[in-house]
DNA sequence: ACAAATTTTTAGATTTGTCTAAATTTTAAT
DNA sequence: ATTAAAATTTAGACAAATCTAAAAATTTGT
C-alpha cells in the first residue's frame, strides 16, 4: 500500500465508512484537500484492491478488510502521539503532525516495542482509543460538557477539536486530561458556562464546552 | 525534498561524491538499484536545485548543500538505528531496513529528540559515527583486522559488511563490537588467522577479518 | 413531474520517477 | 591514429496521483 492509499482509508474510516453508511467523493476530497475527480479514480483503486466498496454516483465504505486497515494505521499514529508525548516531551499540540508520518512506517516489530516500550496505553493524548494489535478498542463513556446539566461533576477525558489553536487555549488556561471539572453555572443567553476545574473558577464559552469530552460521575 | 532526492544524495556521498570526486552514474545507478538513464534524469533536477555538481559524461559531485543534506540524512539514519538497539530491543542486523524508512521523517525537533533520549551517542551500533546538529563527526581510528600483525591486540570497533547474514554470523561467533581481540597465528595458505576474542580462541577466515573494523592497542 | 441546482464522473493533460532503445561520447586496444 | 568497446545521454513511453473542463447523473424546488 502506498502512503497516498493509507491516507485514503484512514480519512474514510474516520468520516464514518466503517458503519456500512456511504461516504461522498466530495466529503473525501474535502477532508483530503483534493477535487472529487481524483478521490473517483483512487475509490475505483481501492475497490480493485478489495479495500472499499463502491457504488457510482452513491459513494464509498470500507470493505472488512479496508476497516482492519484504517484500525492498523490508526493504532500505530495514536501510539506514537503517546511515545512523542511521554517519551520525548512534546506537547499534545505538536505531535500530530509528526504522527502523520510516523504512523506509514512499515515495520510490525517497531510499532509493537513501541507499544511495549509504551506499557501499552490505552488512551492517545487527545483522549482517543488505541486499538489493540488484533484490531479491537472500546469507545470510552464520555459526553461533551455542554451536555452536562447545572452542578453534574466529571473528569476532563478526550477533545472533540484536536486543532492547536484549541489545544494551546486549554493549555492556557490549565485544563488537562484527567481534572476534575464541575458545572456551577449555565448562561441561556450565550450558552457559556461557569464551572470550577480542580478547584479553580473558569468561564467557558459554548464553543469550549462543545469541544471538550467529559467523563460524568454519578453523584449519588 | 523528496524521499527519492534524498536516497539519491546519500548514495553519492557514500560513493564517495563529498572529496569532490566525480562519481559516475553508473555507480549510482548500480546502488540505487535503478537504470544509469534514471540517475542521468536526477542528475539535472539535483543539480538544478543546487545540491550537486553535474559535468555531462564526467559523473557528480555534492556541492556544500549536498553534503550538509547528505550528512543529516546520515545522521538521522544513525541515531534511529541506535534507538532501535538500545530502546526497543533490536538486534544490529534488524534496523537498518527500519532506519531507511525513518531517516525521511521530516521534524527537527523529533531528531534532537531522539538524540537527546540517547545521551547524544558518538557511534552507530555498527561503529560508524554520527554526524552532529551542525553536520561534523570524526571518522574513528581503525583498521581492518586483517592488516593487524601476528600478536597485535585491539578492540572491535566496526563492520565494513553490514550485511544481515555477517552481522549475525559475528553473533553466533559471540564476537560484539567493544570485544578485545588479539592475533595468535596468520595462515599464509589462505590468509585465514587464529585469534583471541575475550579470552576464546576462534579460527576466522580473510572474509571476516576484510571486514571487522579494529582499533590497535599500543602495545608497549 | 420537470426544470434548475448540485453532485459525481469522464476525458484529457500534467508532474514525478522510472524504463527501453537508439544515439552520442569517452575510453581502451591495436 | 583509427577502430572497437564501454559508458553515458537523449528520445519517447509508462504508471501513479493529481488537476481542469465538460458531460452525466442525482437531488431539490415548485
Ligand atoms: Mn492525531
Ligand atoms: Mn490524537
Ligand atoms: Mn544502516
Ligand atoms: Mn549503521
Amino acid at each position: 500500500m502506498t502512503r497516498t492509499e493509507e491516507n485514503y482509508i484512514k480519512t474514510i474510516f474516520h468520516l464514518g465508512g466503517n458503519q456500512s453508511q456511504l461516504i461522498s467523493t466530495n466529503a473525501i476530497a474535502e477532508q483530503m484537500q483534493t477535487k472529487p475527480s481524483s478521490v473517483t479514480d483512487m475509490a475505483k483503486k481501492l475497490t480493485e484492491k478489495n479495500l472499499l466498496n463502491y457504488i457510482r454516483y452513491q459513494g464509498v465504505s470500507l470493505t472488512d478488510l479496508g476497516i482492519k486497515t484504517a484500525l492498523s494505521i490508526i493504532r500505530k499514529h495514536r501510539l506514537w502521539e503517546v511515545f512523542l508525548v511521554k517519551k520525548l516531551d512534546f506537547t499534545w499540540d505538536e505531535v500530530h503532525e509528526v504522527a502523520e508520518q510516523l504512523e506509514h512506517i512499515k515495520s510490525e516489530k517497531l510499532i509493537d516495542k513501541i507499544d511495549e516500550l509504551l506499557d501499552f496505553p490505552k488512551y492517545d493524548p487527545h483522549g482517543d482509543p488505541i486499538p489493540s494489535k488484533n484490531g479491537d478498542f472500546q469507545e470510552r463513556d464520555k459526553q461533551l460538557l455542554s451536555e452536562l446539566k447545572t452542578g453534574n461533576q466529571g473528569i476532563c477525558v478526550g477533545v472533540k477539536d484536536t486543532s492547536a489553536t484549541f489545544l494551546k487555549f486549554l493549555d492556557k488556561n490549565n485544563i488537562a486530561l484527567g481534572n476534575s471539572i464541575q458545572v456551577i453555572e449555565k448562561e441561556d443567553f450565550d450558552m457559556s458556562m461557569r464551572v470550577k476545574v480542580e478547584g479553580r473558577n473558569l468561564q467557558l464559552s459554548n464553543q469550549v464546552s462543545t469541544n471538550l469530552y467529559v467523563k460524568v460521575l454519578e453523584s449519588n
